[in-house]
DNA sequence: CAGTGGTCTAGACCACGCG
DNA sequence: GCGTGGTCTAGACCACTGG
């Protein structure tokens, strides 16, 4: 039933998406051997190129780790909650799983040289305002404070723009692009008399800032966000592998 | 001549070391066109899986961006000295290129238990410490302090590590091992009296501090480091792609 | 429409880990 | 020595971009 119905993934996202269940489901023991690449083409009746490129997937996730010689095993740190991996967009999003996002529109702003040194941007441009906070179950105190700013460009879509899902994506649906890239700048500030009201910190104290640029495939700028953490509730973790 | 000599780095390296190059010396415009894989072939005389992972590499380190149908061009930001992709190891280590690291032995310690809650470890264990001040030519406040924990199991090569590389591929030299990943945990604090002093910024102001700890092949802890950058300083720079 | 990069096959040889 | 994953070839078809 390969028919059309979306025209469906690539074949090494449809394997990977398999196997990342299966480890997340706990079949293989944190830790223990993964079947080997021969063993995968002939379960999944395919070429060792889409199954290497299904492992190569799942390995930039942090979900398991190679060797030749050995085999495949899945990472022993990488089912844990605490260390998330955020090397991948898809994490980036839905990072801090059980927390939940509410965002307003707050209307069209012309960037203030100051606002506009913060964002790298130029002053005097116009752009679209949305604020909001990320709060996580079972903490009175929000894990963030956000300011998005869409692009005049998508004057347009703007007040189409809900919550439930993160901005960007909807700018690539009703926009229609296509975001190919997402800088981050991440750095250490202390809190303004907003984010500490926000946040519920004192003025001053330590947070981390991470500053968003979500470019387009022909390098347009669509979006920038700047989020504010209280730097004890937050930590942001990754993996590098291949050293 | 391509006899033996050190057995030489895959094909795709080479490959990707002489584009990196010409990427670098301006040979493309940024922004313009490089040459399509087809021709990659022919001039290197290599196969296209070959050239692929070649570009492979050179887009995980941001300097190009590929579009199906359009062609390969030389990302516009990727050269800027600003934007610095620190999403590899190989940059993360010369990071801030044209900074110098002064790194001094301490000597052996057992972990307090607020040391031992900083790096995510067990009080009372033995690690050996050195000690260091990353600085920038042209600026008079360093921009890191360094807290390195080496492994009591490597007590015996501590003695031979010298400055002038770092001290996980020192470890993995002399103690024969292989780093196999990174982990890194990013943070906002508030500086210390210790490192208020040395990095000479007030103390309780907002720092970066990021937490590394090197896995070796096997899975163990092999090193763990503690750097801690001034704010106003110093911000991490990184890309993601393929959204 | 021709040409690009994205996906995929069926082979091959090699370096490495382990018994 | 055997099986693992890492590298590599020579093909193929496809989706997409652009003129």
């Amino acid at each position: 039933m390969t028919t059309r119905a979306a025209r469906a993934a690539p074949r090494y996202a449809q394997v990977a998406a398999d196997l990342r269940a299966e480890i997340q489901r706990g079949d293989y023991g944190a830790g223990s051997a993964m079947p080997t690449e021969s063993a995968l083409c002939a379960r999944y009746g395919v070429s060792r190129f889409t199954v290497r490129e299904a492992l190569r997937q799942l390995q930039a996730e942090g979900l398991i780790r190679r060797r030749r010689g050995s085999g495949t095993v899945v990472d022993p740190d990488g089912g844990s909650a605490l260390r998330q991996s955020l090397t991948d967009v898809k994490e980036l999003l839905q990072y801090a799983s059980g927390s939940t996002y509410q965002f307003e529109p707050v209307g069209p702003v012309v960037l203030s040289p100051q606002r506009a040194r913060d964002l790298n941007a130029e002053a005097g441009e116009r752009w679209h305002l949305f604020e909001g906070l990320r709060t996580m179950a079972g903490h009175h105190r929000p894990i963030a404070y956000t300011a998005a700013y869409v692009h005049d460009a998508f004057a347009a879509v703007v007040p189409k723009v809900r919550r439930g899902e993160t901005i960007f994506r909807q700018l690539e649906r009703l926009g229609g692009i296509k975001i190919a890239k997402v800088t981050q700048d991440i750095r250490a500030i202390g809190a303004g008399a907003r984010e500490a009201e926000l946040l519920k910190v004192p003025r001053r104290s330590p947070c981390l800032s991470i500053l968003r640029c979500y470019v387009d495939t022909t390098g347009r700028i669509v979006e920038m966000s700047l989020s504010v953490h209280p730097g004890d509730l937050f930590t942001y973790s990754m993996h590098i592998d291949e050293v």
